[in-house]
Order: structure tokens, then C-alpha cells, then sequence
DNA sequence: CACATTTGCCTAAAGGCCTTAGGTAGTGCA
DNA sequence: TGCACTACCTAAGGCCTTTAGGCAAATGTG
């Protein structure tokens, strides 16, 4: 009997993978299991659940799009810094659609408080230092590019903006160039 | 034997009300079979499948949202169609998550292309009508619109603005003023 | 009204996923 | 070398989906 050598460091890794490959719907223990040519009971001796592997590979999924808007973030500023964190998100979409996914699964508060989470948030409101924007509309505005962010990706991940013209890329160009040109006229209330 | 009066109407109908009690995801036969007291089975008699259910609730949601925005654009242009509008599918999801989420379910080609989803395009594309947009310009605006509308209550749906200020409402309402001030200042290419 | 047909829901059963309990075989250390 | 521990296994129960075939209620016909 050899050992597959199963972590839940790897069960995660390639759960994510798999989620990728099927979509993270169909992201199950069983499948996971076949992909280890391993019984599907012996994961749970790593991941508590099929909720816990979820969680798991959410956590992933948040963690690398944070350390991704990190690195596009430096030495940026204004509206190259705002295309660089757009971009990083609508990417990661592309070329990990079922992690992305995985990102949006709802995470209980705490395992939300301990995740990446804060740090997407904290890096969206850095952003918005190129523009003048004073509380409480740096936080509106903070919301609007999450908004806008995640409903063009889903959008566009749904097939929203396929087979017609002018082509998403474009559209997406334009919506960043509105978005820089409303925050450096933001409307007072 | 007492006939319990299934029907395909009546099946989608207290689909949705379930999928709004508790959730879409955890809408299924059993489910809803248990609610009407009768045997899974049976209900494969008016619903080809699980999955043609969902697509049933669907389709029902993106019918009702429709119609809802449909009167709620009726006699108004500009600023105040915006606001409508939004509200329509922000409203909608707050009193209908189940629902609002089964209109994302992924609908193949022809069935999207049957469904209320053009309405939905059309509509948004009325609102810009009281702005001043020529294509492609007034596509991108409506990606646009689409992505902060969706984004926003599925952010919000999620829980993302709760727990802390200012709260939810007034950043859709000052969100809906930089969509306005956007679409009246829409910055040239 | 009696009878035939259709229709509506049922039981049975197979297959898949999740999860727990308890067993067995590699692995590593004394 | 032998023992403890760990990793994976088998067995089994529960729930979900879906198909096949059966019986009874509703409907229509002479």
C-alpha cells in the first residue's frame, strides 16, 4: 500500500486547481479523493469537512489575488495604481476562474477577520490616496470600485459581454478611464 | 390517495419561496417535494430534472425583476430612472436573495436568449437615454451600470457593508450620485 | 351510468456524495 | 527488532437524483 502523502496544504493546492479545471461547484470530496486515487474517507483525516476544504480553498484564492495587488500596487500611485488593482483582479479571474469563485464563498466572521479580506479592503482604500477624497467618501468610493470590480468580473465571467461588440477588453479600458476621471471629480454630497 | 395538484408553475413558484427561506443552493427536488407532501419521484412527472427546476426559478426571477423595472421607468428620464432602476434590483434582492441569486444561475444560450435578460439590457439602455452617450460610449455605460448594480447588492447581499459605517444605504445613494455625475460628465476617449 | 383511457403520484432501486467508526499496514524511533 | 503512531482502507448510514414500472383517481365516451 503506497502512501499518497496527502496534507491538507495539497488537498487545498489541488482543490484549487480542480475548481479551475470543473468550476469550484463541483469542487467535492469525492472528486478531490479520485484525483489522490485515494478513498474519499481518508481526506477527512486532513480537512474536517467538504465545508472546511471550501473555506480552505477560499482562504487560498484571497490570500494570492492579496499578494498579487501588493506587488501591483508598489510604486504606483493615481490611475496607474487604480488600473494595476483592477487589472489584478480581473485576471486572476481569467486564469482561475474557479478560484475566484472560491473567494466569493461566505466565510463565517471570524475565519473572514483572520483571512485576507482586510488586507483586499486596506489595499483598495490605498488607491484612493491619489485622489482627494476626505471620510465618510473615501469609504463610499472604496465600495463603489469593489462594486465595480467584482460586478464587471462576474459579468464578464458569466458571459455577459461575449459575442457582441465593442469587445469586453475595451469596455473595460473605458470603465477604468471613468472610474479615474469620477474619482478625480468625485460629486459632493 | 389525495392528489396534491403539481403543476410545473406551482413547482418553480414554491421553488423560488424556498430558495428565498433558504437559499438557492439548497434548493431541491427533495426539497420541494417534502413541502408538498409527496415523493421525490413525482416530480419528475412536470420537471425534466434538478437542474431544469433551477433554470425555472430562474427564469421566473429575471421575469419578475423585469417587469418590476419596467414600472418602475415608466414617466421618468434621467437621474431619477437611474435611481429607479437601481432600486429595483437592490430591492429585489433584499426581499428575494433566493431569488435574486437563482437569476444568476447560468442559462445555456438559447434559454438566456428566450429569457427577460434582453429586457433587462434594453432597459438599462433607456436610462441612458436621458444622458447624453453615442456608441460605443453608451455600451461600455451600460457594462458599467450592469457591473456596479450587481456588484454592489451581491457585496452587500454577502454581508461586505454591514458592521460598519456609514452604513449600506447612504453608499448607494452616494454611489448612485457618482453614477449620475459620471454619466453627465462621461470623460472622452 | 359503466367502462376505458389518461394522468398523477407511489414504490423500488441504482448510483453518487458526505461523513463516522473501526481496522490494517507502512513508518520511524527506541 | 519491535512498538507506537500515522495514513489510508472497508463498512455503513443518510441524503440527493433519477429511471422504471404500478395502482388509483380523474376524465371522457357510448
Amino acid at each position: 500500500m503506497v502512501r499518497a502523502g496527502l496534507t491538507p496544504e495539497r488537498l487545498t493546492q489541488a482543490g484549487a486547481e480542480l475548481a479551475d479545471e470543473v468550476g469550484f461547484e463541483q469542487v467535492t470530496v469525492s472528486a478531490l479523493a479520485r484525483r489522490f486515487d485515494v478513498k474519499a474517507a481518508s481526506l477527512y483525516s486532513h480537512v474536517r469537512s467538504s465545508h472546511d476544504l471550501k473555506t480552505r480553498i477560499a482562504l487560498l484564492a484571497l490570500e494570492e489575488m492579496a499578494d498579487r495587488s501588493a506587488e501591483a500596487l508598489a510604486g504606483r500611485a493615481g490611475k496607474g495604481a487604480l488600473t494595476a488593482l483592477a487589472d489584478v483582479y480581473r485576471d486572476y479571474a481569467r486564469e482561475h476562474p474557479g478560484r475566484y469563485t472560491a473567494a466569493r464563498f461566505p466565510l463565517d466572521p471570524e475565519t473572514a477577520a483572520a483571512s485576507a479580506g482586510p488586507r483586499h479592503a486596506r489595499m483598495t482604500r490605498a488607491v484612493l490616496r491619489g485622489y482627494d477624497l476626505q471620510e465618510p467618501e473615501s469609504t463610499h468610493a472604496v465600495r463603489l470600485l469593489g462594486s465595480v470590480f467584482h460586478g464587471y468580473v462576474s459579468l464578464e465571467a458569466a458571459g455577459g459581454f461575449s459575442h457582441s461588440a465593442p469587445d469586453s477588453q475595451e469596455s473595460w479600458e473605458r470603465t477604468l478611464d471613468a472610474l479615474d476621471a469620477l474619482l478625480r471629480n468625485w460629486p459632493t454630497a
